[in-house]
This record gives C-alpha cells, sequence and structure tokens, in this order.
DNA sequence: GTGAAAGCGCTAACAT
DNA sequence: ATGTTAGCGCTTTCAC
C-alpha cells in the first residue's frame, strides 16, 4: 500500500500536522524536529500524494499547452521552448491536443488538475478564451491571437505584418512581378495579418497580388505541396512567399517534382525559422520568429499571473527579421515576365 | 467560487451523492433523475473537480511519458503517435523532460497523481524502471530498454540487431570495404544493439570495422555533424552507417560543408525513418522503424495493465525494414579502395 | 513548536 | 432509486 504523511508520522513520533509542516520548512518547526521527519520520509519513500495537496491547495503546479498535431514540425519548434520554460518554472506541462476539427477537449481544462493554460491553436470565433478567463483560469495565447473584442488578452504573437512585408520587399526588390502566397487559414491571425502584410506591402510597391495567386489552406505539409502544385500548373509565379515554414516545405517538395529548380525557376519563402529550414539541405529563406523568446515572454507573464490573478494582461508582439538562405533569387529574364 | 457537486444537487434537487451517480450513468438512478441532474449541471457549467475524484479512486486518466528534449527531432516522432494513442483512449498525456543529465524528475511520477508511465529514454543502469515497478506503477519502456537482470520487462522496441546486420548486407553488396558509424551511446539499447548487429554482419561478410571507425556519440544534430567533420579527417570511409537518422542529418550536413556529394562520395545511412528523412531535399536511406505501430502495441498492453494490474508484462519487438532512398550508392573506383 | 480537529470535493458503502 | 455517512490524504486553523 501507500505510503501517507500518517506513516511517516508514526516513524518519526510526531503528529501528521507536524510532518506536512516539517516537510515544506514551514516557519514553526525546530531544525530537530525536521531532520527526524525528513529521515523518516526518505526511508519510507514518502512522497505526498498529489491529489491531496491538490484538493487543499487549489494548486497543482500543473499547466496545460493546446497545441496541434506533433506530425506537424510546427508544433515541436513552438512546444520545446515552451516546455523548457515551464519546467526550469517548476511547472509541469499537460498536452491537449487539438486536431483542429472539434478543438480541444474541455474538461481537463475545466477540472481544477491545470493551474493556467497556454493556447497556441486559437481561431477567430472560438470560445474557448472566454470560458477559460470566466472561470477564472490564467491563460496566454502565444503565436495565434484572437482578435479581443472588447478587453485585452494576455497575447504573445510575432510581428507578422513587418514580417509579411519585408518578404514582399525582398521579392520586389530582387524583381519579381509574378509573385505568390500559400497564405494560412483566414481565420488565424497568422493567416490573416501574414496576407495582409504581404499584400499590402506589395501594393505599396505597385504590386498587385492576383486572386488566383493567393491560396488560403491550412498549415499543413500536404497542403504545401498540393497547392503549390495546383498553382503552378494555373498561375505560375517567379516567387512564392508561404505563411509559415511548413507550407514552404511543401512548395520546395513540390517544385522538386515538377523539376523546378529553386531558386533559378522559383523563390520560395518561408516564416517561422523552424529548426528544419536551416538544415543544410534545405537552407530555406524565411522571416526568423524568435519562438524561444516568444516563450519566455510567455510564460513569464503565465506564471505571474498565477502568482497574482489581479495581475493585468499583457501583449507582446515579438519583432522579426528577414533570414536570407538559398531559396531566393532574381526571377530569369525569360521567366520573370515584367511589365 | 467554484461550482461543486452539491450546488448541482441544490439545483436539481437531489442528493449530493445522487449528482455523482447520475453524471456518471451509474445503475441506480432513473432515467428522469439523470436528465434533471444533467441539466442542472450543464446550466452551472459544472465539471469535477480532478483532486476530490482522484483521491478517492486513485485513477486520474492521466499517464507520463519520459521524453528527451524535443528539439531533437527523433522525440516528436516517437511522441506524436504515443500521445495519439493515449488520447484516443482517453488518456491525457503529462510530459516528463529527461534532459539526459540527470534523468527525469521522479516526485511528479510517484505523486500518484499518473496511472502510468511511459520510458523512452532509459540507460543502462537506470534505477527509474526498478523503482517505479516497486511502487506498483504500471510502465512500459518504448524504443529503448534495460536490460532486466531477472525478471521480465514491458518494453517495445524496433529489431535493431536485424535493421543493423541489413544495412551491412547493403554496403556490402553495393562493394563497400571501407565503412565507418557514427554509434550511439553505449549505454543505450539502441546504440550498443545497432553497433552489435552492425559489426556482426559485417564480420560475417568478411569486413572488419575499424575502431577508428567507430565513434559512439549522443543521439544529437550536433554531435553527427562534428564527429562527422573528425572522423572524415582521421579516418575516410566510402559507406557511413549512423545509428539514428539524427545523427544521420549530422552527417549529410558536415558531407556539405566539406564538399563531399552524397551518394557519389559518400553513402550515409540512419535508422528510425522519422519524417524528416523522407522530405525531399533530404531523400535519406534508413531503416524504417514503424513508430505508429511501436506505440500502438505499447499503449495498448500499458492501458490493459492499468485496468488489470495482474495482466502479465509483453515484451514486444517490432519488425523493420530497410528503405532505399537517395543516399546510397557503390563506391567511386578513385575513392573505394578494395582488398 | 507541536497536536487535535476540521474540511477541501468527490466516490462508495450502507441504509431505506 | 435515492439519501446518509464515511473517508480518501493532505493543508490549515485553532489550541496549548
Amino acid at each position: 500500500m501507500r505510503v501517507t504523511s500518517i506513516d511517516v508520522a508514526k516513524r518519526a513520533g510526531v503528529s501528521q500536522a507536524t510532518v506536512s509542516r516539517a516537510l515544506r520548512d514551514q516557519p514553526g518547526t525546530s531544525q530537530a524536529t525536521r531532520r527526524r521527519v525528513r529521515d523518516a520520509a526518505r526511508e519510507l519513500g514518502y512522497v505526498p500524494l498529489e491529489s491531496g495537496r491538490s484538493l487543499v491547495t487549489r494548486r497543482s503546479r500543473r499547466v496545460g499547452i493546446v497545441v496541434g498535431e506533433l506530425s506537424n514540425p510546427f508544433y515541436p519548434a513552438l512546444l520545446d521552448p515552451i516546455v523548457r520554460e515551464l519546467v526550469s518554472r517548476g511547472y509541469l506541462p499537460v498536452l491537449i491536443p487539438d486536431d483542429g476539427e472539434h478543438g480541444p477537449p474541455t474538461e481537463p481544462i475545466f477540472d481544477g488538475s491545470l493551474d493556467a493554460v497556454v493556447l497556441t491553436t486559437s481561431r477567430a470565433g472560438t470560445p474557448l478564451p472566454d470560458e477559460i478567463e470566466r472561470r477564472g483560469i490564467p491563460f496566454v495565447m502565444v503565436n495565434r491571437e484572437v482578435a479581443p473584442h472588447g478587453r485585452a488578452r494576455a497575447t504573445c504573437v510575432p510581428d507578422n505584418v513587418a514580417g509579411a512585408a519585408a518578404v514582399a520587399e525582398l521579392l520586389v526588390d530582387l524583381g519579381h512581378t509574378r509573385v505568390g502566397t500559400l497564405a494560412g487559414p483566414a481565420d488565424t491571425s497568422t493567416g490573416a495579418q501574414r496576407l495582409a502584410g504581404f499584400r499590402d506591402a506589395l501594393a505599396r510597391r505597385g504590386i498587385a497580388l492576383h486572386p488566383d495567386a493567393i491560396r488560403q489552406v491550412p498549415f499543413t505539409l500536404t497542403a504545401g505541396t498540393e497547392t503549390a502544385v495546383a498553382l503552378f500548373a494555373e498561375h505560375p509565379v517567379t516567387a512564392l512567399f508561404c505563411a509559415n515554414d511548413v507550407l514552404a516545405l511543401g512548395a520546395l517538395d513540390a517544385a522538386a517534382r515538377l523539376g523546378l529548380r529553386v531558386p533559378e525557376d522559383l523563390t520560395v519563402v518561408g516564416f517561422d525559422d523552424i529548426p528544419l529550414a536551416s538544415l543544410a539541405p534545405v537552407g530555406l529563406t524565411t522571416v526568423a520568429v524568435d519562438l524561444a523568446a516568444l516563450a519566455r515572454q510567455a510564460i513569464a507573464h503565465l506564471v505571474a499571473r498565477i502568482d497574482d490573478p489581479g495581475l493585468s494582461v499583457r501583449e507582446h508582439q515579438q519583432e522579426v527579421t528577414l533570414r536570407l538562405r538559398r531559396t531566393h533569387a532574381a526571377p530569369e529574364p525569360s521567366t520573370g515576365a515584367s511589365r
């Protein structure tokens, strides 16, 4: 059977309450008792039962992370720094997978087993943040945000508009005029903002983004591949801005299949700079988002709000930088039709 | 304040115990009451407190997964199917990160908050499996095992020896004689078995693996790159067997830096077939391990043992298959020195 | 500085 | 079919 604090109390010759106090180094326990209790606990291999403790303290030192499918390489890239930050602060990460269809299960979020929640998969119109807030559970949205119609929300997101605009500048500077984009879903802030930032910056430089060259698709590898294949067939371009690296990887895959050379025949630019993007055989030109910094900001704020629920929420926007690698070039004279 | 079953009871006009029974569809509750209770619970947004339930049932429907750093692409590849299997069976995955230095924290494993544990980072000599077993917590080792000196252990591992032998056969058949290996750490079953299987199979074909051509290093990208660079400088080979895909990716990176063409100048073969290996620009020849099947076997067995602790443990060995892609070739006459 | 007792919210055993 | 009661293991008053 399980070792309880009563067992430890018997062995140390003290009361059960003293065991509880001594093991938590509460003031009001003598050095001597503390040692006797510690020894007894160690000898018995005592570990306090989490449910017992949590029932009375209303704390679990566990934080839920709502994430998309881990087979999508973006999520491990985002999850890794979040997990590091949580663990370094003494919190245990609980995965709440969101398959993207029905949204995440809500029971584990509301059953009191989590001190806070990190949301990374939010889509416009989701009722989840409101409900989490109503129940008084601290949360933060990382990478994706949902437009707060009214009050502010704790968010940590990259500067999507600036990043996309930088890509537009790059493409125009290189001389591309026939450009397209694999945009993300319209109901994600990353998808919407990166498309808007790209289109607006192009327009400022006098380049129009043809409707046929805009494909709003899920942030998946297969969507990237298939959509790129279709785009090349229906509306050829010399440069393709992909709203994230996963889509860009798919586009690279499509280009390879179709015998298009990158960057000679096609320029591909991504967004995020996940570790995969910098692999030698990939060398993707992309907008680098410091996901570690994003996670640090988010978790620091989240933990602060666990400790002080009255703390005002903060909206952090992370600077991004264009990372030039090997998938961009000027259009070839024969291919790049200009005016 | 939090909504409790007492609040629901008041609203439904029944006792608190009836609420508990009705919401769990226990036999011995009338249809009518069940509906009234459900309605009241829904109206109040009632979700049972996990710690209260867990304290009495001794079940949490949470399973811990001890994993290595998520920045190492092998772990997301393994974690993804494990998480899928757990979630589809109604369990929530709790991440217990093992940085590889001090081993994972043990308190969250022993504090009664997990119904079972999945171990993926085990090293020879670790006391963890013994201690988990002593405490009566169901567990299974996936991918890595530790030699059970005595009783059997629940394990799900690939056939490392057969896989490594298949690579040896391939290299010999291609005509390679100067071969090397980036082996994994000696205290991991994957590292030790893949090296042994490779060396023995080579020996059977009359090829000796030179001690200088064996490098036992951590399963990381940087170790792969750096060790490959060193190996090429000190003891050039025409074919390199890497004990996993991550090391192989590192080797590919090193080859690219040194201007070695793959596969013309160098054959590189990996192990695992993580998703990255099949990316178009990578095309790694490797030993495919069906990690989804591995996870399915492991979690099915684990869940069966949660439900029936008396169940005898099973040791599953997963068949592997050689996946030929584009990083292997016969040695070039000039380079491949034979007899 | 320490013990006794209450109580967190739930399930389960026992009545009826 | 439902109410009453006990109790899971812990933290936290409240005495002393």
